[in-house]
RNA sequence: GCAGAUGUGGCGGAACUGGCAGACGCACAGGACUUAAAAUCCUGCGAGGGUUAAACCUCGUGCCGGUUCGAUUCCGGCCAUCUGCACCA
């Protein structure tokens, strides 16, 4: 009986004590970087979704090693972070402490389950020696002018008392705690990472990425090409500029909308004859959650400024000027023109405020052809149909807007009529270009990074205000700057971080001047420690920077990263990002950080739930290491269904995985000597090696576990299998299952370890059989199969067919033949 | 609404560039071993028909249609579920 509690524990002890698995310094040999997410080491414990991740990447880091690769794959913890510090504020312990025993009780798991990760380079983003070079690079974007200090509305977590980054806010209320989060003015910490936003979409181009990772970037980053256009604001020489996708709609537009918090109101307080109106709704808007403001279905409000009114600069006629909150101050020029014709959100504004509807674009006949006599029966047709747009009576009847950019013909619209929408986009933009009303202009949805937290637990901002000189950074031999040792972790009235009432840290002086100065007290978020940490692991204890030249060109851009789906738009991005500019300022060899990134799909209950204490269907790793052992929940988490694809928890399942290790274990007792494989086994073992090696590099981690099922399943048919076989067949099991393998290897007379055995190979001729069992179909049906040799001559085997189905095509007439080679016959008869 | 994915037995899932649908596992059933049970080993297992038993036949990969000698796979159109984003002009 296969003890793996013993076994486990044996060889355990063994690798973390040798540093069995730890990367060579050696730079001469050839590299591979395997990357898993480090944990939040939260108090829970490790949940069963990071062994997922993390066995999938040991078992390519590990037979990356049999290849003869010096592999890097190492782990830390991402310590920072809101749990600790509320746990603190309740329970005053120093987070520090909780930390701490929560990292311990984390490398003890992972231990357990018998990863090959590099225990030397573990990285802890809360220890000084480490954030030390977070904040070096928060100065180094500072001088660079990416990181800048910006009073702007950002969301506020009612609940954390904190700002929160748009990533961090999900349907309204944030991520973390699930408060409410509204808008609030505040002083923050912004890193310019709309400055690459272009490049973070090109050089993806560069990386072999998962396609829907890509697409959710890209998705994300949101780059909509269009133009901005100036409308004169009547009787004075002042405009209103809005931007827009769609200028050639421009005809369509009938009224302007601006957003609650655009300075043209300020502007023209007055001459707006209905300001106390409009400040009302300027002060309801602004008390909404953002949640609120953004909700679907919700009617359309606003109100009309009256007193001043914007020019068409293509029709010239004048035209309303309302605000409305569907308008955002975020996004374009806060402005925009609104054509209800032809987009649904104006349209529903237009309908309820009772505004003209001009249709300008029709949708594209289908036998159009661009000429001047298509475009006068498309006239014909326009005036029929629209007859009732122009006249004073205008009846607003149209029932939808056309939004199809691609299937549209411009009609009403002076020098654009007859033009399909893409060409009087150009056309459009080179006019007003002409005109010097307005450009093409690109825009994207990504904004600026909010950088500062109003919390305690979390890397100080190393800046220091000074009356005379400004912000100035900390200088860099004075980094680490260290969090204050406080008791007091709540967080201020205003929710200002607990370090605003540190005055004895704040107070310092000016590195610049020298005159008294104060620190900055808010900190970074946890999005800064994960930013950089793989570049931490390699040269883990550098103290002189945040790693050694050498070890950057030699183990960079890591080769492999796998990680969650939900950190695409954030971490990932936000890496991406610190990497680039660490490019461009010479420290790192790389434009990308990541030459390779994959997901892993979540784990759920056993009931298809998210698994959560209050669903009580939670799995805890380390009953199922104590139940099962280590190798059996690996093998288990790999076999449970498609690598990136959502799997839920079945006990029956595990069950049966160990059942099959049991069955490994037992084939001891059938072993025969032999140093080739046998006649019996010898092509299945040729076809495994193959099948195992290109499905691990596909992350068909499922179909392996399969093979090495079917194996065993062969291998107790014979009650036979020779030393040769079963050292193949541990070899391909050993990433899997590296316990039990290594143990067994060693006793049936193994005396290396099989860590660093060279990885088994095959010959292609070998995996390939003689004798074909190939199907014979009558009209694509299957009536028998037979038997071929390889290659066979294709006489040979229509003969064959046809003999095997003599009798149902007797006295039919042969219409048809087909052969795939060594595939299939099909035969067509009438 | 936009983007991405998924849909195959009682269940989780296989099926390489179109070529025997259901590998492998779970559950279930039968048998062997055992005083007995568990464990283990062996066998069967999509549905319907057919046969003493086989052979064999029909249907079957979300739905409708198409291309093809042949479609889970390709094309067109739907439906359902999941994930991310979303008043982004």
């Amino acid at each position: 009986m296969y003890n793996f509690k013993e076994v486990e524990k044996k060889w355990q002890e063994k690798w973390y004590a040798e540093g069995t698995f730890n990367a060579k310094n050696d730079y001469s040999k050839e590299k591979w970087y395997g990357l898993v997410e480090f944990p939040y080491p939260s108090g829970q414990g490790l949940h069963v979704g990071h062994p997922r991740s993390y066995t999938a990447l040991d078992i390519i880091a590990r037979k990356r090693r049999m290849q003869g690769y010096n592999v890097l794959f190492p782990i830390g913890f991402d310590a920072f972070g809101l749990p600790a510090e509320n746990y603190a504020i309740k329970n005053h312990v120093h987070p520090k402490i909780t930390t701490e025993k929560n990292i311990n009780h984390f490398r003890e798991q992972l231990k357990a389950l018998g990863f090959s990760f590099d225990w030397s380079r573990e990285v802890n983003t809360t220890d000084p020696n480490y954030y030390k070079w977070t904040q070096w690079i928060f100065i180094q974007l500072y001088k660079h002018g990416l990181a800048y200090k910006a009073t702007m509305p950002i969301n506020f977590c009612t609940g954390c008392k904190v700002g929160l980054a748009n990533e961090e806010v999900v349907n309204g209320v944030c991520e973390r705690c699930g408060s409410p989060v509204v808008q609030k003015e505040k002083s923050q910490w912004m890193l310019k990472i709309t400055e690459y936003a272009q490049r973070l979409i090109d050089d993806l181009d560069d990386v072999n990425f998962l396609d829907k990772i890509k697409a959710q970037q890209i998705n994300w980053i949101g780059r909509s090409e269009g133009a901005e256009v100036n409308f004169k604001i009547s009787g004075t020489d002042d405009n209103l500029l809005i931007y827009t996708t769609r200028p050639d709609t421009i005809f369509g537009a009938t009224y302007m909308v601006i957003a609650p918090e655009h300075e043209l109101i300020k502007k023209y307080k007055d001459r707006i004859t209905n300001i106390d109106e409009v400040e009302e709704y300027k002060k309801k808007a602004a008390l909404k959650s953002d949640f609120e403001r953004a909700e679907l279905n919700k009617e359309k409000t606003g109100v009309e400024i009256k007193g001043i009114k914007a020019i068409n600069p293509l029709t010239n006629k004048e035209i309303p000027i309302w605000i409305s909150d569907y308008v955002l101050i975020t996004y374009g020029t806060g402005a925009i023109m609104a054509v209800p014709a032809h987009d649904t959100r104006d349209f529903e504004f237009a309908k309820k405020f009772n505004l003209p509807i001009v249709p300008v674009i029709i949708e594209k006949p289908k036998d159009y052809d661009n000429n001047r006599e298509s475009l006068e029966l498309l006239e014909k047709e326009i005036d029929a149909k629209f007859a009732y747009c122009f006249g004073d009576d205008q009846k607003r009847n149209m029932s939808e807007p056309f939004t199809d950019v691609n299937n549209g013909i411009a009609v009403n619209s002076d020098f654009l009529d007859g033009l399909e929408s893409k060409d009087a986009i150009n056309k459009v933009i080179e006019y007003i270009e002409e005109h010097k009303i307005g450009k093409r202009t690109v825009n994207y949805k990504l904004r600026d990074w909010v950088f500062s937290r109003q919390r305690y637990w979390g890397e100080p901002i190393p800046m220091v205000y000074c009356e005379k000189c400004g912000w100035v950074p900390v200088p860099e031999e004075e980094l680490p700057l260290r969090l204050p040792e406080i008791d007091d972790y709540e967080p201020g009235e205003n929710g200002e971080s607990p370090l605003a009432k540190q005055e004895e840290w704040i107070n310092t002086t000016c590195p610049h001047c020298g005159g008294k100065a104060r620190r900055e007290t808010d900190t970074m978020p946890q999005w800064a420690g994960s930013s950089w940490y793989y570049l931490r692991y390699m040269d883990a204890h550098n103290d002189k920077a945040l790693a050694s030249k050498e070890a950057l060109e030699y183990w960079s851009p890591i080769d492999w990263y796998n990680g969650g789906m939900e950190h695409t738009t954030l971490h990932l991005l936000y890496s991406r990002f610190w990497h680039k500019f660490l490019y461009d300022i010479g420290v790192v060899p790389t434009k990308e950080p990541y030459a390779k990134r994959t997901s892993h799909g979540m784990i759920l209950g056993s009931n298809g739930e998210k698994m959560s204490k209050s669903k009580g269907n939670v799995i805890n790793p380390d009953d199922i290491v104590e139940e099962f052992g280590a190798d059996a929940f690996r093998v288990y988490e790999m076999f449970m269904g498609p690598f990136d694809q959502t799997a839920s928890w079945s006990m029956e399942s595990i069950r049966g995985c160990m059942k099959f290790l049991d069955r490994v274990w037992n084939m001891q007792e059938f072993l025969v000597d032999g140093d080739k494989y046998s006649e019996k086994f010898e092509k299945m073992m040729h076809k495994a090696i193959k099948k195992v090696s290109s499905d691990i590099e596909e992350m068909k981690f499922n179909t392996s576990v399969a093979t090495f099922m079917t194996m065993v399943n062969e291998f107790y048919k014979e009650k036979q299998i020779n030393k040769a076989e079963f050292t193949t067949f541990l070899q391909l099991l050993n990433p899997f299952a590296p316990h039990m393998t290594e143990e067994l290897y060693q006793k049936i007379g193994g005396t290396e370890e099989l860590a660093y055995k060279a990885w088994p190979t095959y010959d292609e001729t070998k995996t390939i059989e003689d004798e074909i069992e190939i199907p014979v179909q009558i009209k694509g049906k299957v009536r028998a199969t037979i038997t071929i040799k390889k290659d066979e001559d294709e006489e040979v085997v229509k003969q064959k067919a046809k003999e095997a189905i003599a009798s149902q095509i007797e006295g039919k007439k042969i219409i048809k033949e087909i052969y795939v080679k060594n595939k299939i016959y099909n035969i067509v008869i009438g």
